[in-house]
DNA sequence: GTACATTAGACAAATAATGTCAAGTCAAAA
DNA sequence: TTTTGACTTGACATTATTTGTCTAATGTAC
């Protein structure tokens, strides 16, 4: 599942963080409400947090919500195109889309 | 899941393009060895193709499967972060991600 | 050595995606 | 106005993927 050594941003971001504060991965686990272990591979990069982890974990660890969420959906993201060669250009059409649905303002 | 009538791309140009051909749903499915109702959805947006679905079709309907390849990643990109409002933010960093592993030429 | 933090791996549980079927709509032909 | 054919819908079954748990490692400091 990892590719890069220097490649999952949320897992780097959320362990130095975790570190700069001093806390243990039971620690944080706890508060969380989940195994050590698994905290340990997300961490590690090699299980996704789920959506609903972020903001439970940007609060325990005092990080903006909407990095580490920004953060969260870049690796999601990259995961999908990393081995298909057409990748960038996967991802130009979906900003144009995106940027469209933005300003039409569609919602549902 | 479809969330505006003109989002999807993907099942928009392959049932665009069975039209031209003039073929019929049944014959299309029967190629690819899917069920009638399941292509309808997916040209409907409803349901996602598969991966290894793409290239079969593309040449049944004698589409780039490049191309083809693109509009489909494009969509589950777009999928994955159409509700979040840090989407932009996220598809660029995950752009950037990218860009970092092509030059690097890892693999894995 | 023991104790503690973290990691690895196998497996279980939960969730999500994909596929199937039968019944439904709709339009055009008969 | 029935029938036919193409397509669609929805409920359900199946299969695949993800997430979580447990136990046993590893590594490090004491």
């Amino acid at each position: 599942m990892k590719i890069h050594s220097d490649m999952k941003t949320f897992g780097t971001k959320i362990r130095q963080r975790r570190e700069e504060k001093n806390l243990l991965l039971r620690q944080v686990a706890a508060q969380m409400e989940m195994d050590t272990a698994l905290l340990s591979k997300i961490e590690r990069g090699d299980r996704n947090a789920r959506r609903a982890q972020i903001e439970p974990l940007a609060a325990i660890l005092e990080l903006d919500p909407k990095e580490l969420l920004t953060q969260w959906l870049a690796d999601r993201v990259y995961q999908l195109i990393e081995d298909e060669d057409v990748g960038i250009n996967a991802l130009q059409e979906a900003e144009t889309t995106y940027r469209k649905s933005q300003t039409t303002g569609k919602t549902s």
